[in-house]
DNA sequence: AGGTCACTGTTTGCATACAATAGACGAACT
DNA sequence: AGTTCGTCTATTGTATGCAAACAGTGACCT
């Protein structure tokens, strides 16, 4: 992380350096680089971030609060693995939080309908982007574009509880897609079009419901992809 | 921390000092020693605890992820606070969250109803032991014995992600118990004995049903006690 | 051949030391 | 009197050093 101005290195506005390596951990395992069972070496991350171990030891910390490492006391980190079994679990909960998720946001929507709602008109730009020239994004630009949408829809809630809680948990789904990934499909993006517009409408039913056909759909599509370590 | 031989202090199986002071800090804070609002200096913790700073660091980080720390960079580290409108975020979530737990722990019940339900047992003894002597216990050890056999359900469901994201949500509303606690109500408890038949009948549906009501149930009698700072 | 034991390198756990920043206090200036 | 600036202290951020524990290797015994 050598002194190459880390976006704001003097004075007051940087972040701490934990903060940057969980940041960089996070990518690092997001985007293959550090493949599930990966074990972690805290020199080695030092040395690759040019960092000494605390900021790194502080940062395995929060990311396996956040399920992306499996930690053994006295044995090491290693990336997560994500079996059938362990996405089901995802999607499980999933499906209870992201109907929720969508049925407040649409109460937002409702109640703060006369006001702009920069929330819904990014998640807009998102699909459009995506849907004029689908092609021109990699694999792990869109899955990012992914996870912001549905951020969005979280943050849009304004309940700072469920935010804590869901966005570590699409980050998690992000990774599951990623790596089974069918975000090429027109199909999985047109489909977000349908529960926006549900949010946008500000129906909390119609958008609970259009929320838990979509987890419903994508699951329906990822786990043929993931059979043979069943539970 | 002192050669005090923590508990299992030589050879193996000891646990690392950041989840003993993680899980100490837990306790003060559950326990109301310290506040809400309560700035926590490391340095002061270290020496209180005896050890050093970094076990403390790397604890601190774990709380965070949890909700029991508010951390501002540079600024320190703060008791989280629990003001109304958060309150009502909590329940919102949980009230996603217990329902899901009930369903699948009751599907749990079912699956394996032929061999012993070391869960079940366990939470049917917590409940006989508090309804036999209501008056012998203490609030704290009520909240505690609370927290455990809403933990038993979570874990009963198998779905380790549910149990990782139920677990920390359950403490966080054992605190809030603890801050306005209708725990003496027999009532409270009584409740719990509907939930547990029914997720031992190993029926989902019911089990779900059961769980929203309890949920609905402790809202609908914590919240009164909550009003003054509403959202 | 198989198993057990000691030995050694690697890695984690913890402590200490130093640097940098925030916040408070007070002096000087207007 | 109020404001601004500098200084000083308490506290957080980061680095380094050392001790303890794990994992692999090979010798030795049975």
């Amino acid at each position: 992380m050598v002194p190459t101005t880390p976006a704001g290195s003097v004075g007051s506005a940087h972040l701490p350096l934990r903060d940057l390596v969980a940041t960089e951990l996070r990518r690092l395992i997001l985007d293959g680089t550090l493949p599930p069972g990966e074990r972690l070496i805290e020199d080695r991350l030092a040395e690759l971030l040019g960092v000494s171990r605390n900021p790194i030891r502080e940062a395995i910390r929060m990311l396996e609060a956040e399920g992306f490492l499996d930690v053994t006391a006295r044995r090491g980190s290693f990336v997560a693995t994500l079996d059938a079994s362990q996405a089901g679990d995802l999607f499980e909960v999933r499906l209870a939080l992201e109907p929720l998720g969508a049925r407040l946001a649409a109460r937002q929507a409702a109640d703060a309908s006369q006001n702009s709602q920069p929330h819904t008109s990014r998640m807009k730009q998102i699909l459009t982007d995506v849907q004029t020239s689908p092609t021109s994004y990699g694999l792990d630009t869109l899955a990012e574009m992914h996870t912001e949408m549905h951020s969005l829809i979280f943050e849009m809630t304004g309940n700072s509880y469920l935010i804590a809680m869901a966005i570590p948990m699409v980050k998690r789904g992000q990774w599951l897609l990623r790596q089974s990934a069918p975000l090429r499909e027109p199909d999985a993006w047109s489909e977000h079009h349908w529960l926006i517009a549900a949010i946008e409408s500000g129906d909390p039913e119609l958008a609970e419901a259009a929320g838990r056909h979509h987890v419903l759909s994508v699951r329906g599509r990822i786990q043929p992809r993931l059979d043979g370590a069943g539970r």
